[in-house]
DNA sequence: CACATTAACGAAAGCGCTTTCGATACAGAG
DNA sequence: CTCTGTATCGAAAGCGCTTTCGTTAATGTG
């Protein structure tokens, strides 16, 4: 490894000198500038971060934390989507990501510990869970922060607006000509489960529908599987839907191979709309219509925050809610005509 | 920030002897390590990591680099399938991931460069991509790597067993009565691509049946849409198979499409078998068979082979090939009798 | 020509930690 | 009682870099 000592002694400057010209600094002439810049290059010359990071105490690191509730971590789609789109923006910006984990070489701690022992500049997290508590523990701390997929009134959050999703998505079924909608919901502990409950009671009073208890069903944390039970059980019914607005696109996914697995057809019978828009939606059959969450965005629109609080060093709390957009595919259909 | 001076001045200790204690050295007594311990937790010291890495060389960190090529970095299932398990076992030995970019703050450099800024123990790529000249670069340094879905002769790579898998893709069509079968190809540039035509040539010719050319057709780099171009090729041959093995997941979901829009059925009309099983596979319909890719069993097998080579602080050369499994699910069926 | 500016550079301290090596004290050996 | 060995501790250097502040030389001003 070659160090700022090494070009110091080969350009005949003093280190302090090299430190300077590689960091711009304006008390160097332009020509012992180049001469050092010179060397630096021919000699092969890389800056060590850590060492840098001691001195500056700014390491050009950003720790990302999944909550692991859901165990999937970066496997889910959703998530990594906006994972994705999070450090490209941040990477443009000079930042690295840095996936840590709770435990700190064979001890274990919290993952503020973690990130704090790692000295990054800044923190983000995706969870829905509100009352985690790591999270909530990194949120107290005063590292930037900025966390999506939940709501939190002491930090920067980011969230697609799941209100209007819940109500585009039964206002859409309306147009249909449905009336008779069930939602299976996501668990109304999670952020993103409440706000899309809400969106549907919203939507079906303001046009007067009915929402029986037992068109409500709760599937829990959006898995497959719990889209199937959720359907099972909402087909056991004696009083079917004929539309159902599913929280999520896995669990709609599992809801539609119950629903055709049982005969029912999709969208004839059963009009099915998903949320979240996964890769996996275009190619289920029927293609399956949803309402969109904009990762791309929600994964900018995250650095930005973070960054802007990391360089003017002060928190920032706001609420940043990303518009969603409705899909439309094969999954849903007008009412049939009723015999 | 709470170091070691301040244990060792609260203490009544040296420094030294707090470094110590921390770190298990022989030479401390029990009661004093108990006295600085307990003192470091009452203080809520936290090491830091920087400093420790700039007077170790050691970062308990591994840069972690995908291929460019396919521009999905972590979004694809089966890449972020493979990160996520290499990940819980690098954590487990107290490594954490890195994630870095081609770029350097402003500046643009290598990604060898900055992993060497950086100062990772180790980089973990996943590339399909032989000629790749950052990864030659990588390799060709003296940094520990592994190298994940593609051959090098200079370094620890591990990857799927392809040949054999695309035998079993063969094998299992035959038995199921096929004999024109065809092959939609990733590009024999990368050595998965290669591998999977080789496997079906092989067991074509073991078999005895005849691989015309127009039945291998090059999908390219393993997406949806080349699938999709591939199959309405293929479909367009005066003489068509009644099978098909599809070297991706993906190709195999846009080949499936089309071909079902074109009136095919599958498997009646066609059989078809993927490779790597993703999620999404489990969930088309008629659901894919597939040959799966032991994701979890290539990711810890990438992090223990690296691992190793931190350790001993040697480079090891070897080819580790990870045994695939044929998963039968609904796209295949037996030959139709003919009329 | 005397003086105040400015430009260019370097010494040195400091960031938080590890590690070598020497110092001290006390035990037991002879 | 002297000597050797062991247990325990600390001084200090070093990891590679930044940044403050002082020094020197060159420039401009009147």
């Amino acid at each position: 490894m070659i160090t700022i000592y090494d070009l110091a002694k080969k350009t005949g400057f003093s280190s302090t000198t090299v430190s300077k010209a590689l960091n711009n600094y304006p008390d160097v002439s332009q020509k012992t500038r180049q001469a050092i810049l010179q060397t630096a290059t021919e000699m092969g010359y890389l800056p060590n971060a850590h060492a840098q990071s001691l001195s500056t105490k700014k390491s050009w690191t950003i720790g990302v934390m999944f909550s692991e509730a859901n165990e999937v971590g970066l496997k889910h789609p959703f998530f990594s989507a906006i994972i994705e789109s999070f450090r490209k923006h941040a990477e443009k910006e000079g930042y690295d990501l840095i996936l840590a984990s709770r435990n700190l070489r064979s001890r274990d701690t919290s993952y503020l510990e973690h990130f704090l022992y790692r000295g990054v500049d800044g923190i983000v997290v995706i969870s829905s869970d509100p009352k985690d508590e790591q999270v909530q523990e990194m949120i107290n701390s005063n590292l930037p922060i900025v966390v999506i997929d939940m709501t939190n009134s002491n930090c920067s959050v980011v969230l697609s607006d799941d209100l209007s999703g819940g109500e585009l998505a039964i206002n859409y079924l309306h147009s249909l000509g449905h009336t008779k909608i069930a939602h299976i919901a996501g668990d109304a502990t999670i952020h993103a489960g409440k706000e899309r409950i809400q969106g549907y009671k919203k939507a079906m009073n303001k046009l007067r529908l009915p929402t029986p208890n037992e068109y409500l069903i709760n599937g829990g944390l959006f898995s497959i599987e719990e889209g199937r039970q959720a359907m099972a059980k909402l087909l056991d019914l004696p009083d079917l839907p004929t539309a159902v607005f599913i929280a999520g696109d896995h669990m709609a996914i599992g809801a539609m191979e119950i629903a055709k697995s049982r005969g029912v057809k999709i969208p004839e019978d059963l009009s099915i709309i998903g949320y979240d828009d996964i890769e996996m939606a275009s190619y289920v059959t029927p293609k399956l219509t949803t309402v969109r969450q904009d990762t791309d965005y929600l994964g900018v629109r995250a650095a930005q925050l973070l960054i802007k609080q990391m360089v003017q060093k002060k928190k920032i709390i706001t609420e940043d809610i990303i518009p969603v957009q409705l899909i439309e595919r094969e999954s849903c259909g007008p009412l049939k005509k009723q015999k």
